[in-house]
DNA sequence: GTCTATATAGGGATAGAC
DNA sequence: GTCTATCCCTATATAGAC
């Protein structure tokens, strides 16, 4: 089993339990591989499995959130598009943010710098969307905050009230946030 | 010392380092005490910390933030009641949400219903006054869905940012999402 | 590339002196 | 009520056979 088969089956791992619960006995049970063997795809033991896992989503992000954005659609379909990406990526807001888990604790320490950048990333394009539509560029740049926000807390809603509901409305007021207000 | 006087210095390390980062050994630099204090303190050992936490914690919510929002003032003075606790519970947005960072992994399943009973609480309390205010019940609830998934999301993104100033947007903007919109 | 077996450290938790 | 000392288990990580 090559690396970039191995990685895909680490990231729910991560994802539901965060940096410390993810157990190199759980990643191992998750993989199917036994822990010696993940060790020989990944010298730098988990936290280069986190690390892995990391750039495996960051790279998912841009083909398939953060590239949409950029074509040369209107704004609208481009917005659009990336709800599509958002909602294939939290899996209509059943899975957690791997941003969000791996800024506890530990993890936090380890991996700002990638996580900053990621998140930065995203606002940055979506802020320049929005400006293009002719809105001032501080309140572009409010209005993306603003979405992300949505998205994360939504994300918080759900997973504490085991409804999904509120991350598909916060998917549905995108455009709303993004262009009308 | 007390259990009582315990309890807010545990705080900080869980909200920090979530349930499963907070080991014991930190819990006990925290508080000055030895493990075996602690465990007089707390036979259940770290589970029963983290329930008595929590327990502390909703009832700080109750006081500074619950009751501000039943009192018979207006509607618009209860809601900067409410910022106005929720700003001092966040520090300003420096301070993470326990109540998001236990929802993750093995502590959600220990904790779930604790957790799902402090934010419907806050959500049913927050619906009943924008009520009052004369909106439908199904919209009102929406609107208070809206604001706790602000708070939320801008508390993310300022861990991920190191800047406190979405949250303090987050907690300016609350008037309008829930009475103008 | 995967395994069994093992080493080492740290986590949660307890016994018993003071 | 707090401590030192200790127990057991799990966590991360490695050695070496296949």
């Amino acid at each position: 089993m090559s690396k970039e088969q191995v990685i895909p089956k680490l990231i729910p791992v991560f994802r539901h339990y965060g940096y410390e619960g993810a157990t190199v006995s759980r990643l191992s049970d998750a993989t199917g591989l036994k822990k010696a063997s993940l060790y020989h795809h990944f010298q730098g033991g988990k936290e280069q499995m986190a690390a892995a896992v990391l750039e495996y989503v960051a790279n998912w992000l841009d083909e398939n959130v953060f590239t949409p954005l950029q074509s040369d659609k209107p704004p609208s379909e481009r917005i659009r598009a990336m709800s599509q990406g958002l909602d294939k990526f939290y899996d209509s807001g059943q899975d957690p943010c791997l941003l969000s888990v791996m800024s506890v604790g530990e993890a936090d320490n380890l991996f700002h710098q990638q996580l900053e950048q990621s998140l930065n990333h995203w606002l940055a394009l979506l802020t320049q969307v929005i400006e293009e539509t002719g809105v001032e560029p501080e309140l572009a740049r409010q209005r993306a905050e603003d979405a992300l926000m949505m998205i994360q807390g939504a994300l918080v809603l759900v997973r504490v009230n085991n409804d999904t509901q509120p991350f598909k409305r916060a998917i549905a007021k995108l455009p709303q946030i993004l262009l009308d207000d």
